[in-house]
DNA sequence: GAGAGTGTTGTAAC
DNA sequence: GGTTACAACACTCT
């Protein structure tokens, strides 16, 4: 479920808690979820973690390998460090202390015992050992993500431009734009007025404008809410994000709409959940 | 209990 | 080439 704004907030807080550790076993519980020799990674240490779209990288001192991380639908990364409540928030949750987990995937344990918990309760998720060289093939380098300069008006006008397609699915092709997934593309369609399924291509350049502000604007929130917790995200403490009570229009059908006061409608759209207000989004 | 639905994305098929 | 359908997996909801 993690769309940027998940991956930017478990980014920011991994950062917190894991800059200066050192590596001392990697158990891998599930061959699947993680791919190169995890005994490689014994003594080293980390540098800082970075994002592209919705994958973490992890850096290491004097070191070219990098881990990738792709959390996919259900993945969750969780710093236990034997405290009740770690970046001085509230109190972690008891499961937390109670890790491993039957969904636990790979542990990173470092030498001051404290771990790092890779759970995945879907197995579509993944942990990378890679090489620098093969960076660009793993995360798009040159596709921007919301938060990078790249992405402007003009840049969003003709990718849309190029495509028949309905402008949901496309504003999801990760080969286009990185870091939006169902949740926020929903809410941005709405804040913008646009419906889902119109033709990417028939959208005008002021059209296109509202877009790209909308875009930007529902993933600021969702980084200044720690990201939506609609079921199995949480961030690096074990806690929920609180973005889903500031959802827009992604999971209310049969509301009203708070513009309007129209009804919000579900259909589906490349096979998926799709919201939208019938009376203003045009 | 069966069947549909779930935040992602790569691949196969049309 | 563009676009759609499905699979990977495990759980919840109807």
């Amino acid at each position: 479920m993690p769309e940027l704004p998940e991956v930017e907030t478990i980014r920011n807080q991994l950062n917190k808690v894991l800059r200066g550790k050192i590596i001392k076993e990697i158990e891998v519980l599930r061959e699947k979820s993680f791919s190169g020799d995890p005994t490689a990674m014994r003594g080293w240490k980390i540098q800082s973690i970075e994002r592209k779209s919705k994958i973490l990288e992890v850096l290491f001192e004097n070191q070219p390998d990098i881990v990738i991380v792709h959390l996919k639908m259900t993945g969750q990364l969780i710093y236990v460090n034997g405290e009740k409540r770690i970046l001085g928030g509230h109190p972690s949750p008891d499961w937390v202390n109670q890790l491993p987990s039957k969904h636990t995937r790979v542990i990173w344990n470092f030498d001051d015992g404290t771990k790092l918990f890779f759970n995945d309760m879907r197995v579509f998720g993944w942990m990378k050992i890679i090489n620098f060289k093969e960076y660009e093939k793993y995360t798009r380098k040159t596709v921007p993500d919301i938060t990078e300069k790249g992405f402007t008006t003009k840049y969003l006008f003709d990718i849309l431009n190029r495509s028949k397609k309905p402008i949901k699915l496309v504003l999801l092709d990760q080969d286009k734009i990185g870091g939006l997934g169902n949740i926020y593309v929903n809410d941005a369609l709405y804040l913008a007025k646009i419906r889902p399924d119109r033709k990417s291509d028939s959208l005008g350049l002021g059209e296109v404008d509202s877009l790209h502000a909308a875009v930007v604007t529902v993933i600021k929130r969702g980084i200044k809410y720690g990201g939506a917790s609609a079921s199995n995200y949480v961030q690096v403490s074990g806690l929920g994000g609180t973005y889903q009570d500031h959802f827009l229009v992604y999971k209310k059908e049969g509301e009203k709409c708070k513009r309007c006061g129209g009804v919000i409608k579900k259909i589906k759209l490349g096979g998926r959940g799709t919201f939208y207000c019938s009376d203003c989004q045009k």
